[in-house]
DNA sequence: AGCACGCCGACT
DNA sequence: GTCGGCGTGCTC
């Protein structure tokens, strides 16, 4: 595609909002744009930043027509970048609109970034050499420039020695270009140490990496060396001088990954995720455009940054839930990812050690070429692992934790190594009522019981941001001091541990914890140091943290996850026992992990403790092929949502009555959501369920086209390929 | 998605 | 008499 300014003067920008094609605007005399220029554009009442497009204009009223203020100083979206844009808009059924704006998440960052006031050795001698002059002197002497801020502090001087050696002319000023906001990593910087399991399949990834595109799945058990595997991967796609995307979970959270990155590449890889700083999200959005970042960490918007020569990404933990998103433009990073590998003709490396059966079919069919490691790393040894069934051994009156597990945590703590207890659940009690009148906590604007955190005093929503204070007396009959915490959450969980281990070191992690995410690193920084002998936590604890020290794990309820209706609710289980099990045994000392269940037959724990991954594989493949779940069958749920019950239950009525015929793809529904109400807004859902090879996204156009105008509060969102049901 | 316009309730 | 709630409609 030629990318020379457009000669009718005429352009389609893409702007950020959910229409349906970009809009056309008039480029004034003398001004150039290509395709992929960033634009500041007229939009109604207000200006927008927006994308010069490459599909044909429409005709447009010429009175219509508004100039193009501005083209930002900045390199274009890459025609690559662009053909994805089309791609994720047309699979998700969004406006392509709404996901041009997922590119343009950094304003800022559109204009260059400024040079910066510098200081430069002019040549000549300060009058007086004092203690603090010398040091600084011995800094500047070799030419380089310094900021008057970094000098002063590199040099341990304040600034008013600075500026006064300034004054004396020791000192020229000289404007610095931008920091880089990462050194450049060095494929060659460390040679790793690979065993022959691991070198096999290093090999092969290098190769993949010099090729085109390619989806490989590298499976291996936690502590197999997946990382350093696909570290040789991004290290041939540097050394071709080309970009990486490393995506992960939840990035807030993998400062071990960065750190190993460092160790293997001398330097980190630049971050990608919400609670970057504006200023660093800018300079990392700006550097990456202009290629000046090699390799970027980043959550799953990260796929959306404004890359200029991208030739790998590896999606770590591919299994992890956490790359669907469900607000706005519904995605799976995972699924994208390698759309957008296919699109830029470079590879992918999905890695999991609990891959996801759709990719497990993928490999079995051969559109991915499954990488397997078999042995764990070195000296670590997998963990024991045993369930406690709670029926035999139930917990004392009023607990939670068995006799077993407690019997096995004193053992583990006197000798001096840590016990994690995992719980999927945050605050104190999932539900309270009053014994008195049988009264329960509810949310105002959900379907949902009111969570009692304890330490703050307060009954919580989980699903919207209701919060009110724990009462005393029965708001119901007024009854005072009878209300009754029903079932476990961490905080109860801590609690109990406290009284039977009242001279541990006891660490309750949560991803509500207070403040933030620094101090979650520096908290599991503290966990992995040794500085605690009891920690307790969500499933934040599960993923990616290694503490050497942790022997035992205990899952205090195993079935948490499986009693929902989902039909991934076995595999996302077996996942995260799985990940949270692995915590355990990470130096090769003995070590043990205890899952209690009331359900010690189900399959799932079968799996997790006979340690036959394969079998349930198998038989959870078995059983979607049986269902025509995916990936043997196509899902899309369409969700409506509405102020009141009526309105929501009418409109999918009658987008239901709207469903064209077709032979492959039928309709469900509508029915309540499992959760009907949330934030004050009643949902209902369809389900849509088609063959293998249906054309989901043409029957959900001709669906959404002939069905009901939206009115009102009604407001209809659609989930292609969903991964929860709720 | 934003933003303005517009039409009905409690207040300086 | 105005300030302000959010329903409806439009943006090249």
């Amino acid at each position: 595609m030629s990318e020379d300014s457009s000669p009718t003067g005429i352009v389609p920008v893409l702007v950020p909002m959910p229409a349906e094609r970009p809009y056309s605007y008039a480029v004034p005399p003398g001004m150039r744009v290509v395709p992929g220029s960033i634009v500041r554009v007229p939009l109604g009442p207000r200006e927008v930043a927006g994308i010069v497009w490459d599909t044909p204009t429409d005709r447009v009223d010429a009175r219509k027509l508004r100039p193009i203020s501005e083209v930002f100083d900045c390199p274009p979206i890459e025609e690559k970048a662009r053909r994805f844009v089309d791609w994720v808009a047309a699979w998700t059924l969004s406006a392509p609109g709404m996901v041009a704006r997922m590119f343009l998440r950094a304003p800022a960052a559109f204009d260059p970034e400024p040079l910066l006031d510098g200081l430069r050795w002019a040549g000549g001698e300060p009058e007086r050499l004092t203690e603090a002059r010398a040091r600084v002197m011995e800094l500047a002497r070799d030419g380089m420039a310094w900021t008057r801020s970094g000098l002063a502090h590199a040099a341990g001087a304040s600034l008013t020695v600075i500026d006064g050696l300034k004054a004396q002319g020791v000192f020229e000023t000289v404007m610095i270009p931008p920091q880089p906001v990462v050194a450049a990593p060095d494929p060659s910087f460390a040679t790793p140490e690979l065993s022959g399991d691991q070198q096999l399949a290093a090999d092969t990834l290098r190769k993949r990496a010099a090729g085109g595109f390619s989806v490989s799945l590298l499976d291996g058990v936690t502590g197999s060396g997946k990382t350093e595997v696909y570290f040789e991967a991004i290290a041939a796609a540097i050394e071709a001088g080309r970009q990486v995307l490393v995506l992960v979970p939840e990035i807030a959270l993998t400062a071990a990954f960065l750190d190993r990155f460092h160790d293997r590449f001398g330097a980190k890889p630049a971050e990608w995720h919400s609670d970057l700083s504006p200023r660093m999200r800018e300079r990392v959005w700006r550097q990456v455009a202009e290629g000046r970042v090699r390799v970027v960490a980043g959550a799953r918007s990260a796929l959306f940054l404004p890359f200029r020569d991208l030739g790998l990404i590896v999606v770590d933990e591919e299994h992890d839930p956490a790359y669907k998103q469900e607000d706005r433009v519904f995605y799976s990073a995972r699924d994208m990812a390698v759309v957008r590998g296919h699109i830029g003709s470079f590879p992918v490396v999905l890695a999991s050690a609990t891959p996801s059966v759709e990719s497990r079919v993928n490999a079995q069919q051969g559109r991915y070429e499954r990488v397997v490691l078999s042995g764990r790393f070195a000296e670590a040894a997998l963990p024991d692992l045993r369930a406690i069934d709670m029926r035999r051994d139930p917990p004392a009156r009023g607990g939670f934790l068995s006799p077993l597990l407690l019997r096995e945590m004193e053992k583990t703590v006197s000798r001096g190594e840590q016990a994690l207890l995992f719980l999927n659940r945050r605050g104190y009690a999932p539900l309270t009522l009053c014994r008195v009148c049988g009264h329960r906590f509810q949310c105002p604007d959900c379907s949902s019981w009111l969570v009692e955190h304890r330490f703050r005093g307060q009954l919580v929503c989980h699903h919207c941001a209701h919060t009110e204070p724990r009462p005393e007396a029965c708001p119901e009959c007024g009854t005072l001091d009878h209300l009754v915490a029903c079932g476990p959450g961490i905080e109860r969980i801590a609690e109990e541990v406290v009284s039977h281990f009242p001279d541990a070191r006891t660490i309750m992690l949560s991803s509500d914890m207070m403040g933030g995410v620094k101090r979650l690193r520096l908290e599991l920084d503290a966990i992995a140091k040794g500085e605690a002998d009891i920690v307790i936590g969500t499933q934040l604890v599960a993923k990616g943290h290694n503490f050497p020290n942790m022997t035992l794990v205990g899952v205090v309820d195993a079935d948490l996850g499986l009693a929902n209706g989902d039909p991934r609710a076995a595999e996302r289980t077996f996942q995260l026992l799985s990940q949270v099990t692995g915590r355990a045994g990470r130096t090769g000392r003995k070590s043990l992990g205890l899952i209690q269940t009331y359900q010690p037959a189900h399959p799932v724990m079968r799996a997790i403790v006979s340690g036959d991954a394969e079998s349930f594989y198998e038989q959870e493949i078995a059983e979607r092929e049986r269902a025509h779940l995916p990936p043997f069958g196509r899902l899309a749920a369409i969700i409506v949502s509405a102020a009141t019950r009526a309105e929501a239950e009418g409109h999918a009525r009658g987008l239901r009555r709207a469903a064209p015929a077709a032979s492959d793809i039928s309709v469900l529904g509508p029915a309540e959501a499992p959760l009907s109400l949330i934030a004050g807004r009643y949902r209902f859902r369809l389900l849509v369920h088609g063959d293998k090879r249906s054309d989901m996204q043409s029957f959900l156009r001709a669906l959404l086209s002939a069905g009901p105008k939206q009115r009102g509060s009604v407001r209809v969102q659609v989930d292609v390929d969903p991964q929860s049901f709720l």
